[in-house]
DNA sequence: GATATAAGTCAACATGGCTGACGCAAATTC
DNA sequence: GAATTTGCGTCAGCCATGTTGACTTATATC
């Protein structure tokens, strides 16, 4: 933990501090969508169904171009995990009311109830790596993570990455 | 940088920091493969072709075993990567001295210098990220990072995650 | 000499991106 | 009111990258 290798030196743009951020990041990503993925397929889905699932969930009555935007992908890629979790019954869509072109999609019970399931495994490895960090250094992933977003694309996100942790 | 938001609580365990780690974790990672990805594309590469150069640039000489622990992917995979990459002169291999069944990898003058090219790419990213978010930051980017990691997979990589560093 | 290990190959399949070309209903503009 | 734009959906095919399973060859080790 506090061992010389793990703090960043006050040379800390230099290319071996680049790169250890670089293959980190590899590592944590891959590491921590291996389990969700595991449970994922015990119900039939993949990772782009759960991404759809949880934004779904986090927004209820999210429109799907909004979930497009957030996603960044094309609505061909979307439709076809929407349409698997719509007919096994984990999200339901309904006419947007005021435009009525518009689908407003939310989740059925069961559908926040995987979304439950996969965030348990989720948040078992982010707080024990939270816990083991410390607060400070919760603090300074984000704010590294945040300058790796695209500018341009902070738009579609910004009720994320900026309203998310307002509580208390 | 110093609102409200981006700063976690004390109560950083809540879910809704726990969530916006997750998001952030996404996004970033998403975001920061864009670039590269565009240009490899350029080259007939993928990502996966950008990994398996990434390593035997970073330790030439590794044996494919190695690079499949680090890589935690099947050999198969791994093989049509390589043969693509040997293939178009960017990686060789040299039969093992001491175990003439091992295959040493390494990159060529064409590798290095493709290697080198999609790490700036990398670079300006990381570093813009780096730099607006300080020192502290940094460190506890890599200190999250790293606890998300798989420990009994921290073995194929420790010299990677521990040594990588160590610098001056 | 038997067995285990490192590497490679063939074949088939799943997932999740993509492009291109349409269709339809509702909203908006002229 | 007609024309155009927008939101959504769909069909069809392609590509990258992962998987499993079966088998071969060369070399090391017991």
């Amino acid at each position: 933990m506090a061992d010389a290798n793990s703090v960043a030196s006050p040379l800390f743009l230099r290319e071996a501090e680049l790169r250890r951020g670089v293959e980190l990041l590899y590592f944590a990503y891959r590491d921590f969508t291996k389990g969700p993925d595991k449970l994922l397929e015990q119900y039939g889905f993949g990772r782009a169904h759960h991404r759809a699932l949880y934004f779904i969930a986090r927004r209820p009555g999210l429109t799907v171009s909004d979930l497009l935007k957030l996603l960044s992908i094309t609505k061909q890629s979307l439709s076809r995990v929407l349409n698997d979790l719509q007919a096994k019954g984990y999200v339901t869509s309904e006419v947007g009311r005021e435009d009525k072109r518009q689908r407003l999609l939310s989740v059925t019970e069961a559908g926040a109830a995987l979304e439950r399931e996969v965030f348990e495994i989720q948040r078992e490895r982010m707080i024990q790596a939270y816990g083991q960090a410390g607060q400070q250094a919760v603090t300074g992933f984000w704010a590294v993570l945040l300058g790796l977003i695209d500018q341009d694309q902070q738009a579609a996100l910004d009720q994320f990455i900026r309203e998310n942790t307002s509580g208390r």
